[in-house]
DNA sequence: AGCACGCCGACT
DNA sequence: GTCGGCGTGCTC
């Protein structure tokens, strides 16, 4: 395959591409170039292909070359949609590593790299061949129901027919309707993406003389008043701003739109329809960065900087606090100053306005900001942006590691200890830190990890010299740590001195701040009422239809969730067992807190913030509004609260049950615990005063909870080490968990130990399993999971992987591996 | 991911 | 017998 470069010219050679189709297909597949389209095909190009009987989609292509492939013939490609690639070069190397790193397809990292308006797939259409008349007592039953309804609604969807008539085989019934030309079939994709125009007002340069506006005006005046109107409120706004749009200028008149249009016809005004933005802030920084680094902060600053004279990668070790974000403006600002660009992640619920506020503060209109709240569109906004280097600045979640950026300088993956940076579901299941470390590498940019909880394949790799390190102890402004106090629950249930599920301690300490006018942080992890509803005489419990997990009982719909698939059902009156009224709910979440604390503290204004309560677009704005107005005095969250919230007047944090962190099946338990808890701890009285964290637990010497008391996390480091150097576990051993997955468990079980066999004959005892995971079934399907481990510099990770591919795809031409799911996960979490 | 083709159970 | 579900293979 030939670069474009060297076929630029057009000319009657025939041209085949290669195109990334966005399907999870292992191969890019090749099609043919009509001679008119020579010229306008280019690597990074959208090109519309057809890809099997009937489907239209958006394909990128990868390469260009001459040579026809010798099996088939190709199909030629029908439209290029672009006239400049969207797609750069470098970014199709990245998709590569990506595909490759985590053992996925490129058309997988396609459709996570892509915003959806830049890739349509077509839909079939049906609608009624109005050249045809057809008699409609020939039809059966069927046929008369699909007519009647194209009757009322002009066209249809395939899933729209398989609901109307209640069937899953449709396209037969279709494909007999239209060989009898009663309807058509058709496949369309339209460019999804439109920019958004706006109307503008200039007035005439003629009139800008004040002589001939006087006269024109007396004589709008006389004839026209309300375009005289107009004018005047023209002139009104053109004093005020820049450009006058049309619907403002109706607006300011309140003439209506007629005067208007008569005054362009007149050559009064000219119109003129400009693209504008959707997102706003084309201001410029309104002021340069004022603010003074403490001495802690100037000596990490020159730490990184110096490091960066050497070492790739940097990491920022510094207490909650303690302004790493002062610290990044800074290294943003010099790094903008040469030119370059930067990349500045943050997990999904940390980017608030709160920070891109701040942030915009500095860097005004040249900061870009990505996250799955925004829509379709603002997408590719942003993304074109970027692409025509008019971001410097990309502020984003994990999914910007794939915007087009042309030259980055620096890249600062801020919470890098944070799970929501590897993307679980679906593929490409890739971690949007590990990927950005390749990323800067494809740039000759430097990475700057920040964290007061790395996470120990990063400090690791930082302590072995591998990284930078560069540590801030010191909170910024002098803020004190807050003071924890450990409350045994068994103790006070001893005492009586629970109040529910609220300690003594705890309801104190909300006394006092809710007195001082402070407010409250608790957290539960844990969403919903009561995660099991159980029956005291049967002991049964109501377990969801498609997956191996109890129902949670929620509250506000009075119904029974399954947080796995999304399946409810009703709350039953008696035990659908054995018929017993006395049922009773197990445990507790972040609903039942809500709802207790509402019966003990009935004045105060308490708010929920989990997935239940965050679900809309800007639900969770309004929160963390009402939090930072005080119009709340007690929130109650899950995990979200411990990231990014950063309020003045919280000064009281309460764990309600610190032991399901603690106690949690898995070998970064106590990893995740102090992240989780010293992270929460960290929202405690940040400015100005000292806050009071409360850790309620049935274990209050566990060794975990002394370690964030004395908020000693190198000795956490030090001892999980020597457990995960003993079990082979990360940062010493790499992990590849396979999962395997079928509707049948006795098929998935004598699958998953066949291909564990097969996988051991490459591997030995570095195969684990098949063992079931957690949660063993899932939307219907059983899953056994299988776990590969690698010593770090033993075997080469790339030939294991090829190996690992070769091996899976030899075992799914077994004839009994068909409806086998084989995922693999590389750098699981 | 669709869609076609072919096998097989259930219902006229 | 036939209709429709479901498994399986292929798409440049």
């Amino acid at each position: 395959m030939l670069e474009f470069a060297e076929v630029q010219q057009p000319n009657r050679k025939t041209l085949f591409v290669e195109v990334i189709l966005p399907l999870a297909i292992s191969l890019n597949y090749t099609y043919r170039i009509p001679f008119d389209m020579n010229g306008a095909v280019a690597v990074g190009k959208r090109v519309v292909v057809q890809f099997g009987k009937s489907k239209l989609y958006t394909a990128v292509i990868a390469a260009v070359g001459e040579h026809a492939p010798e099996k088939y013939e190709a199909k030629y490609i029908i439209e290029v949609l672009d006239d400049a690639p969207v797609v750069t070069q470098k970014q199709l190397a990245f998709w590569q590593w990506v595909a490759e790193y985590y053992m996925c397809n490129a058309g997988e990292v396609m459709n996570a790299a892509l915003p959806s308006a830049l890739k349509l797939a077509s839909e079939t259409k049906i609608m009624l061949n109005r050249e045809h008349e057809y008699d409609k007592t020939q039809l059966n039953d069927k046929e008369y129901l699909i007519t009647e309804a194209l009757d009322i609604q002009p066209e249809l969807t395939i899933s729209d027919i398989v609901k109307l008539l209640g069937q899953k085989t449709v396209m037969p019934i279709l494909r007999l309707l239209f060989e009898k030309n009663i309807i058509i079939l058709s496949e369309e994709v339209s460019e999804r993406y439109k920019p958004r125009r706006k109307t503008y007002i200039t007035l005439n340069p003629v009139y800008l003389n004040p002589d001939n506006r006087r006269e024109l005006f007396e004589i709008l005046e006389k004839r026209a008043p309300k375009q005289a109107d107009s004018l005047l409120a023209y002139m009104k706004l053109s004093r005020q701003q820049k450009n006058v749009a049309k619907n403002e200028l109706i607006e300011e008149s309140g003439a209506g739109e007629a005067s208007i249009k008569s005054l362009i016809e007149k050559e009064v005004f000219f119109a003129e329809q400009k693209v504008i933005s959707r997102l706003g802030y084309e201001d410029d920084a309104e002021e340069s960065s004022v603010f003074e680094l403490s001495p802690a902060q100037q000596h990490a600053l020159a730490e990184v900087r110096e490091h960066f004279e050497k070492k790739e990668v940097v990491l920022l070790h510094g207490v909650t606090a303690s302004g790493k974000t002062q610290l990044y403006i800074r290294l943003i600002e010099e790094m903008i100053a040469t030119g370059r660009q930067v990349l500045y992640l943050l997990p999904e619920i940390a980017l608030t306005t709160h920070i891109i506020e701040r942030l915009r503060i500095y860097f005004g209109g040249t900061i870009g900001v990505y996250h799955s709240r925004f829509n379709d569109n603002e997408r590719v906004e942003v993304w074109q942006k970027v692409l025509r280097s008019e971001y410097k600045v990309v502020l984003g979640a994990r999914s910007s590691v794939f915007l087009p950026f042309h030259d980055l300088g620096l890249i600062i993956v801020d919470e890098e200890h944070e799970t929501s940076y590897k993307q679980y579901d679906p593929a490409p299941r890739y971690n949007a830190r590990d990927a950005a470390i390749y990323l800067a590498n494809m740039h000759n940019a430097k990475v700057l990890l920040g964290s007061a909880t790395p996470s120990f394949e990063t400090y690791y790799n930082a302590r072995s010299s591998k990284y930078g390190l560069v540590e801030l102890t010191e909170r910024y402004g002098g803020v004190q740590l807050p003071a924890i106090e450990v409350v045994s629950i068994s103790k006070e249930l001893k005492q009586k001195t629970m109040q529910s599920h609220f300690s003594s301690v705890l309801m104190a300490d909300m006394a006092l701040a809710l007195e001082n006018k402070e407010q409250v942080i608790l957290f539960q992890n844990r969403r919903g009422y009561a995660p099991v509803l159980m029956c005291r005489v049967c002991a049964h419990t109501p377990k969801c239809i498609n997956c191996d997990v109890s129902l949670t009982y929620h509250k506000h719909t009075t119904k029974l969730h399954c947080h796995y698939c999304g399946y409810k059902e009703d709350t039953p009156a008696v035990c659908p067992a054995c018929g017993s009224t006395h049922l009773e709910y197990k445990g507790f979440g972040t609903e039942k807190v809500e709802d207790e604390l509402s019966v003990l503290m009935p004045d105060v204004r308490l708010a929920r913030m989990d997935l239940d309560t965050t679900r809309s677009r800007n639900s969770l704005q309004t929160i963390l509004n009402n939090l930072e107005e005080k119009k709340i005095d007690i929130l109650i969250g899950t995990q979200m609260v411990a990231k990014g919230l950063d309020f003045a007047d919280v000064t009281v944090i309460g764990i309600i049950n610190a032991d399901s962190l603690l106690k949690y099946p898995d070998y970064r338990a106590n990893e995740r615990s102090y992240q989780m808890l010293s992270q929460v701890s960290g929202r405690a009285g940040r400015r100005g005063k000292q806050g009071k964290v409360v850790i309620q637990t049935y274990d209050p010497s566990h060794r975990v909870i002394k370690q964030v008391i004395e908020n000693d996390y190198l000795d956490l480091y030090l001892t999980e080490m020597e457990e995960r150097k003993s079990f082979h576990y990360p940062p010493f051993y790499r992990i590849i968990s396979i999962d395997v997955k079928h509707m049948n468990p006795e098929i998935l079980y004598n699958q998953a130990e066949y291909l564990a066999t097969e996988l051991r004959k490459h591997f030995g005892d570095r195969v684990i399993g098949p063992e079931p995971p957690l949660v063993n079934r899932i939307r219907n399907f059983y899953i056994k999971t299988i776990m590969l481990k690698f010593e770090k510099d033993g075997v080469s990770i790339n030939k294991a992987k090829a190996l690992i591919r070769d091996t899976i795809t030899q075992f799914q031409t077994t004839k009994l591996s068909k409806g086998c799911i084989i995922q693999p996960d590389v750098d699981p979490y």
